[in-house]
DNA sequence: CTGAAAGCGCTTACAG
DNA sequence: CTGAAAGCGCTTACAG
């Protein structure tokens, strides 16, 4: 008897002895009855070895599992989706970043959700839509997802968070401050990050330097620049803001920033963009203008992407680790509904300062 | 009485008269069986809509349609997929080309599954591994896919391709060569533009040119390759073979294989490198070596990344809709079942030249 | 520790 | 053109 021609008996009940298992062919398409009644037991004995209960005999649980096993058994995601009334995908909510950073935010996922029988289900959106947030929301109720994992400037959304709320979607959000409850937030600690670029560039003597930002919308744009300022002020030095230039995480914008800051007088002998792409785009203004880094100008980015180490002179820059956020994120959707906890800590990272070729003493 | 109330008394039938729809509350949670009971028809009908079965009366139509859309209905995937046997969901399957190339692909099929109630799960994986094939086999089974999309190199994979056809789930594989049916297939014309490249750089007045190829694994090297060598071939150009350098598509690999040809004497005039990235290394070595671009060397790109305009100078290169790609493979999965048909044409796509700043006559 | 019944929200197969 | 019954493969609620 093959699992799948026992298929045409499916109502009966598990009276029948149970056959020699060598009979049995692994077609990958057996269900929980062909578990329940190869083994004896009922639909929901094997039910509980699926869930993880307690609630089973140690014995009759190692006949179950031996022959999911044999079997090849999975449960079938959409049944038992349907019966929890939730299904076992994740979404991952976000809007352009660049390339990089989404990607490795995936692998991050990725790696957290390998063999645990939940999917990766991307969904970019455009923040600046009226009704993005209606989208997502359907999306989510639609899709009944597990979780969602929110990843800047999305995530810094309050409306966004709430609609999740209202539906009852758990969501974990990533952003460069605790903007929820513990359980619910990735904290990357940008400021204390901004402010080691600020000593690191004080430290090697630069006294006139400039600032390149994102886009005030983004919360790390506070948290990067405000560090990286408050860093300077504590070494007494303040940076005049017509040295900061507010870009937009862009290539073109750190072309921009740089070709502004460059021509100011005097010229900056140090600049940090908040954002490898931009630094990116320092290193063009400057190869335009003819100046050599770092000889005539320090850079230092912020991301540590491939970008960084491929750039000419390497670029020194502040590491994210942007694959261990998403990791981590995938793992708190992963783990138990958590009883909210107002004391709480948020899990917390601090990038580090990765010190490369770009970035030397300023000349005499 | 609202349609959540109305779930008490699902097991009963139709016969009750339709309330007013003023009285109906928008929940979001409508269901299939509220759909029937408030417009007094049978839950079959309903479904007749929803598969948009030509088998409804108009006017049935309209007042299933209007309901349902006054309520926000939309059926549930894993009920319907539960039904049908499999789900909504298309699977994304790559072994890790870069960052840019996966995007673009994830929002070209994004682009096709928009508001189609398909859903895309990504599925990154390592083709170098024994068991990929068996573990995207298990992924494609047990989510049940609708269809995957299959990018180079697992595109490339016979194998792979085989194994999914043994389950019986559809595939779209974009590569540089037919290699399935048509209606299985996007083929980039890569040798094309190969040609292409070569015709552009022979009439420049280039005669001593090096070549980064792809990998020997992959067919793009083949086919980007062979038609940059057959183009030169035709025009009277022989290209010695230890002017062709077998780089990884990766940006290290460009820097080792210009570093190569570079050091060659003749020193080639021009470098035609198999994707952008491998360009990047070229740019870096050259600038090493204090070899401007394009004064004492022309690079040739392949791809039109970001990557290539941020280059300073931006890089000539050859322009790869891949986002089209990524649109067209999903468009065609949604498409219902082809009756295959040997004698149609696959679709193809020829990648087009873009001349930008990295390319110039060799100096006299 | 175990199970029979009912249900999740849809569709298929059949009948009319 | 329409519908009642049975089923997709699981779980919940209840009972023992």
């Amino acid at each position: 008897m093959t699992a799948s021609s026992s298929r045409t008996r499916r109502s009966r009940t598990a009276a029948t002895p149970t056959p020699a298992p060598e009979d049995v062919v692994l077609t990958g398409k057996a269900t929980i009855n062909d578990i329940a009644r190869l083994t004896g037991v009922s639909k929901k004995t094997v039910s509980r070895v699926i869930n993880h209960s307690p609630l089973v005999h140690p014995e009759t649980r190692e006949k179950v599992l031996a022959l999911m096993k044999q079997l090849g058994y999975t449960p079938d995601p959409q049944a038992r989706g349907l019966a929890f009334r939730r299904s076992f995908l994740i979404g991952l909510v976000y809007d352009n970043p660049t390339a990089q950073f989404i990607v490795n935010m995936q692998y991050g996922a990725l790696d957290a959700l390998r063999d645990s029988g939940y999917e990766l289900v991307v969904h970019p959106c455009d923040s600046s839509k009226e009704d993005y947030i209606e989208s997502v929301r359907r999306f989510a109720q639609q899709q009944k997802l597990h979780g969602v994992i929110l990843i800047p400037r999305v995530s810094e959304d309050e409306q966004l968070a709430s609609a999740l709320r209202e539906i009852g979607v758990r969501y974990v959000r990533i952003a460069s401050i605790p903007l929820d409850q513990a359980a619910s937030m990735v904290v990357t600690h940008d400021r204390l990050a901004g402010t080691e670029a600020a000593n690191y560039l004080e430290s090697l003597g630069h006294r006139t330097i400039g600032l390149i930002t994102g886009p005030r919308r983004y919360r790390s744009t506070i948290e990067r620049g405000g560090g990286f300022l408050g860093g300077l002020d504590e070494r007494g030095i303040s940076l005049s803001p017509d040295y900061i230039y507010e870009g937009g995480y862009t290539f073109d914008s750190g072309v921009a920033g740089a070709e502004y800051l460059l021509a100011k007088s005097p010229r900056p002998t140090a600049i940090f963009a908040c954002n490898d792409e931009m630094a990116a785009g320092v290193y063009k203004a400057a190869m335009r203008r003819g100046l050599s880094i770092p000889g005539d100008l320090s850079v230092v980015g912020y991301d540590d992407s491939p970008l960084a180490s491929q750039l000419w002179p390497a670029l020194t820059t502040i590491h994210s680790p942007i694959r261990d956020l998403g990791r981590m994120a995938a793992q708190m959707l992963l783990t138990d509904e958590p009883s909210p906890d107002a004391g709480a800590q948020p899990r917390t990272v601090t990038p580090q300062l990765v010190v490369r070729d770009s970035s030397q003493r300023p000349k005499p």
